[in-house]
DNA sequence: ACTCTGACTCAAGACGTT
DNA sequence: TTGAGTCAGAGT
DNA sequence: AACGTCC
């Protein structure tokens, strides 16, 4: 997933578009998450030791529970309004990677059938990470769970990043949080990075804005997502021997993809054939979203105290005390930031009446 | 010297106790 | 799986 | 910081 090698290209040619943040300043701030990659890194390490992973009495998986279940907690703490983005139907054109990843993790699963048998405990560990797959009914239960902790959950008619970057865009939140860098592909006005890693382990949040990003590389955004096609992305293969360096020095030389097809030395590059280029563009520059507000209400209100401890007690076997005291630190924190941010606390001296200079839609 | 590729490595959540 | 990091090798 | 536990 995302854009191959796009954090270091930001770095190096754009650094003043990516500022470190302290988790704490995102207090009151309304944040969107895509779900699913979430769940699969939960899926991935939580509780996780071979094949053995927390489970229900049924013997049903809860690692995705368990993780969503705490670390919501944790940024509702920081007074964080999150907002879980579920992904809807994969766009055509991403049939083809999915299924590369299908065959991948049947590949997998025959290796870890192999690891077991000869009881190869590493090669166990590492295959059966491998096999890891989000389900509908993972999906499902952490879309129960979080209804049930009061946080609001989106379905999107697609990509779950594209529904971020659109309720970025349409300032519904403040931010997108994600580990995926095509947030900014699709616009995301305001992205975070590193957003849950805990402060132990010294990665500061990284924020990054798309207006900042374009001004520093001095490009469109139309010319951006055709820099990020180039470098390579889920949607189409890229130009062997192209990536993120030469890409950008292209679409400064030339401005399109279009442009570049035809100047440069077909003898030296092999464009791939059929190559989808435009249909990617498309994806990201107007992608399937759900722009109906009614749809997109979102709407942090009181946990279901009776309703998490059927849920996570008497359905997956949580241990009660902790569940309830769970609960109350939800409430608490719901009350500690009910009022929102306050703003004089925050903002920066002198500032608050200015006119918003608007360069762009997407500026906050 | 620069850039890209491919092969390799590593870690990955969150909490409480020690 | 992902990203990030590092290495070597090869092409320009 | 390292380690075991969470289910």
């Amino acid at each position: 997933m995302g854009i191959k090698g796009l954090t270091k290209l930001l770095a190096d040619n754009a650094p003043k578009a990516m500022k470190e943040q302290k988790f704490e300043s995102y207090f009151g701030r309304k944040i969107a998450i895509d779900a699913s990659m979430s769940i699969y890194q939960f899926l991935i390490v939580v509780g996780r030791s071979g094949t053995e992973m927390l489970t229900n009495e049924a013997g049903e998986v809860t690692s995705h529970l368990q993780g969503m279940f705490t670390r919501t907690i944790r940024l509702l703490e920081a007074g964080i309004k999150p907002v879980y983005v579920f992904d809807g139907q994969p766009p055509d054109l991403k049939k083809q990677e999915l299924a590369k990843r299908y065959s991948k993790r049947a590949d997998a699963t025959e290796d870890l059938q192999q690891a077991m048998e000869a009881g190869n405990k590493e090669d166990i560990e590492k295959f059966s990470k491998r096999t890891v797959k989000v389900t509908k009914q993972h999906n499902e239960d952490c879309k129960r769970l979080l209804r049930l902790m009061g946080v609001p959950v989106i379905e999107a008619p697609s990509e779950a990043e594209a529904q971020c970057a659109a309720l970025c865009k349409s300032r519904k939140v403040y931010a997108v949080a994600s580990e995926d860098m095509d947030s900014l592909t699709f616009g995301a006005p305001r992205f975070l990075r590193h957003l849950m890693d805990p402060s132990s382990r010294k990665v500061p949040v990284m924020e990054f804005e798309v207006s900042k990003v374009l001004e520093e590389l001095n490009l469109t955004m139309d010319q951006f997502i055709d820099l990020c096609i180039l470098s390579g992305c889920d949607y189409c293969d890229s130009i062997r021997g192209i990536g993120g360096q030469t890409a950008l020095k292209l679409i400064r030389q030339h401005g399109s993809i279009e442009h570049i097809l035809q100047n440069i030395n077909k003898e030296r590059y092999s464009i791939p054939d059929d190559w989808p280029y435009q249909e990617a563009r498309r994806l990201f520059q107007e992608p399937l979203v759900c722009t109906d507000d009614e749809q997109l209400e979102m709407k942090w209100s009181a946990p279901d105290d009776e309703g998490l401890i059927t849920f996570l007690v008497n359905e997956n076997g949580f241990n009660s005390d902790r569940v309830t005291k769970a609960i109350e630190k939800i409430k608490a924190a719901k009350n500690k930031s009910s009022q929102g941010r306050l703003e004089s606390f925050f903002k920066p001296v002198g500032n608050t009446s200015m006119p918003i200079k608007r360069k762009a839609y997407w500026l906050p």
